[in-house]
DNA sequence: CGCTTAATTGATCAGGGTCAATCGTGGTGG
DNA sequence: CCACCACGATTGACCCTGATCAATTAAGCG
């Protein structure tokens, strides 16, 4: 376990009613977790890891990732706010996570929210629905990456994110050029020739490196198809 | 429903103790299904159908895949003897599956086993498993995909269907290069230029177009790294 | 105001896509 | 039984996209 993750509070001891609280009723893993806090960059576990933790994020974004033995480096998915991670099969961790921005999660251990999903059927459900939701993203992700065209991947990429992320037709991006690229399987010369291709074309702005003004979002769902 | 799927017996009345009950203590769906054949080639179901049946593998090799507007198709996993595939969070199918040889499955009603999940644990517990293991697979396909060379992807493609269909050193490909390249997200040339290559280095031997005779599995690892 | 790190841009090169021809094999029908 | 056909696989030639190498610009930050 990670030092660099400071434990703020206990969950159950929070009374303030936080984002990642709002739909406490349909949340039955609620009162069982841990607050923590984890600054930019830093890890929250690594490869080789007991799987005895998983996470869900209350604020802030995560990269899931593997690497290779050449140091090359495959993020498996980004993770935003209401979703959960570090879930894994085995006792140990084939995947490494770390915080792109700083984050609030909340720890749970695994052990003891088995135990409830044997007593309690819906925290079993919400289990289940969790893990499939991260089944279809990782699918929607092969996609993606199987694509041919490296405009095609960003597009796709700039698309998804929205989703999450647009306010006022502005999408901020949490991670850097290098953190997509290695999402997308692409060098970060050709995302950012993507990027400055689509903003030539009138198809976004680029006030700053980290803010994407969404112009013609249709240009973009053509090239995905 | 695709009407090229011949429904066999229920597997409620099946005394026989076959492959895919070998393991009935620790398979609480068991009672629940009915066998399927699907003649190679066949769909099992299309992008748009209704979600409420999914699959276990008896026999045979399944392929799950996605299609481009542009006709171009992603395969986004083989599914073998003892995998389960088929179930989403919708109500509506975002893949389609297809019977990659001559297939037998067990359908199962979803609304049923979730009713069956509510009340047994373990029938719960089951599917999680399930879920996860696709996960993992999916997580694995991306790693892959992501991957720069064509010869490190067919390598990688290699060895993990060594694990499935390995018999004294032979490997047999259930599936078309094309199918292999869609998988892959490669071109069905460079398929076979890979495989050409790794003939001529002496890495495998190739006699026949769906036999593959592994004579330096460590070379193909190395290449994997 | 420099220093550091991220991002962009340019020039070159190689890997894989594309197009096309050939080979091989299994199946069919004369 | 064999000839032919059809389809999958292989091989070759060429080209294009994206990787690589390198230089420049931009943006935080002490």
């Amino acid at each position: 376990m990670p030092a660099q993750m400071e434990i703020a509070t206990s969950a159950t001891a929070l009374k303030a009613r936080t984002a990642w609280m709002a739909d406490l009723d349909r949340e039955p893993l609620q009162m069982t977790g841990t607050v923590v806090h984890v600054g930019e960059g830093r890890e929250i576990f690594a490869e080789g890891d007991d799987t005895h933790l998983f996470y869900k994020v209350i604020s802030g974004v995560v990269r899931v990732c593997r690497f290779l033995s050449d140091g090359r480096r495959q993020i498996e998915a980004f993770h935003v706010e209401g979703e959960v991670f570090g879930f894994e099969l085995g006792e140990e961790r084939t995947l490494s996570a770390e915080a792109v921005s700083d984050c609030s999660l909340v720890s749970y251990r695994r052990g003891h929210i088995e135990t409830l999903a044997k007593k309690d059927q819906a925290v079993a459900h919400q289990l289940f629905q969790y893990a499939m939701k991260n089944l279809a993203q990782a699918q929607g992700h092969c996609l993606v990456l199987g694509r041919r065209g490296a405009a095609e991947k960003v597009a796709s990429f700039l698309l998804g994110w929205a989703q999450h992320s647009m306010e006022k037709g502005v999408v901020h991006l949490a991670m850097t050029r290098q953190d997509i690229a290695d999402y997308l399987g692409l060098t970060i010369e050709s995302v950012s020739r993507s990027l400055s291709q689509f903003e030539r074309d009138g198809v976004i702005a680029l006030p700053n490196a980290r803010q994407v003004r969404m112009l013609n979002t249709d240009a973009l769902e053509d090239l995905v198809a």
